[in-house]
DNA sequence: GTTATTCTTGACCGACCCGTCAAGAATTGG
DNA sequence: CCAATTCTTGACGGGTCGGTCAAGAATAAC
């Protein structure tokens, strides 16, 4: 009953969601929010509430979609690679969005981290568990190659190395560099 | 001749140096520099210009000390210790900030690289000048024990996972995780 | 003392911030 | 047709933003 919602839900938060990655929390203003989504404010009241509420859901958006993409590919049991080349493809994955895509972004849930999370608690949550659930998934996809000892600090070694790039690429940081960062970490396993 | 400044430049620094660190560029306005410096909002003015000036004057000042700091522990040759070691002792460092102090605000050099390098040439240029300096400090500093081919990877792995580490710290991570990633680096070399 | 120069303060400015809300548009059910 | 309900729009408001500037305070040179 009554008036249907006239935009397409999911569009419009991809817009929102892009928009808190390239230009994070305190740098993004419901004008830019309206022209990216062709919205008006009211509607994004209604639909998502405050603009920390919009935030979260722009973010928890972007946790399902690229780090449940980081669980398919250490979990995906028709992948016949190695936990070891599978780390190799996560981080050529990152420098391919740099040297394919020119995407300087970063990690949302890295700049999350910076940007929100000591001053929302909420926020601060959302990126912990995004990030457990790497360090979890990164574990036991390493757990046959370094040992049941090693892997814990070898995923947090993965984690650690693949925000520390994602934050060089947000700073501008050459490709060669990248590179060279992923091959000591896979060497490193 | 005339009126002579009042106040101490190099400690209103410092106090300028805290807040940006803390709380960003966006996060940061001029009633909360002023009530830090305690100094009018047109002393800072004169003194040191707008606020992106003000910013890299705080991030240049840091960058003098931390950085500078840094290529003091890898160069000081009154220092026995190996590459390695010194690669143990940063880390322990960060996690220092840490546990003993409480200190969750990261590295500013990292902050800046998701804050305000995406979107100011200068400060862009300031980043990635000191993330060089630290990449040679600690390319020559473990040229001995990996050997010349794999020392700039190597480098090129602590760099990253050191930024990594100060970028977790800021969300919020426990110390137990941050001392695996330390165990896990350290061995890696 | 007088004058010149610099520093400090705080009022002021236009612009933009986030958030609200009333009025109108679009739909459903009777 | 007429409500009833929900969505959309855009104007509005109180507050804060970065930045400027005039007036007064403090010093130096004479």
């Amino acid at each position: 009953m009554a008036r249907p919602r006239e935009f397409d839900e999911k569009a419009a938060m991809k817009a929102v969601e892009d928009i808190f990655w390239r230009d994070g929390f305190e740098g993004t203003s419901y004008s830019d929010l309206m022209s990216a989504t062709g919205l008006g404010k009211g509607s994004l009241y209604a639909a998502y509430g405050n603009k920390e509420a919009l935030y979260r859901h722009a973010l928890n958006a972007y946790i399902e979609r690229e780090v449940g993409g980081v669980s398919h590919l250490f979990s995906d049991v028709s992948n016949p690679r190695t936990g070891k080349q599978r780390v190799g493809q996560l981080l050529d994955l990152v420098i391919a969005a740099v040297s394919e895509r020119g995407d300087r972004r970063g990690c949302f849930l890295c700049n999350a981290a910076v940007d929100l999370a000591p001053y929302d608690e909420s926020v601060e949550k959302i990126v912990l568990e995004a990030m457990g659930r790497m360090r979890t998934d990164l574990t036991s996809a390493l757990k046959d190659e370094v040992g049941e000892k090693q892997c814990q600090s070898a995923a947090e070694l993965v984690l650690s190395a693949y925000m520390g790039m994602r934050v060089m690429v947000k700073a501008g940081t050459p490709v060669e560099q990248l590179q060279l960062t992923r091959d000591a970490v896979v060497k490193s396993l």
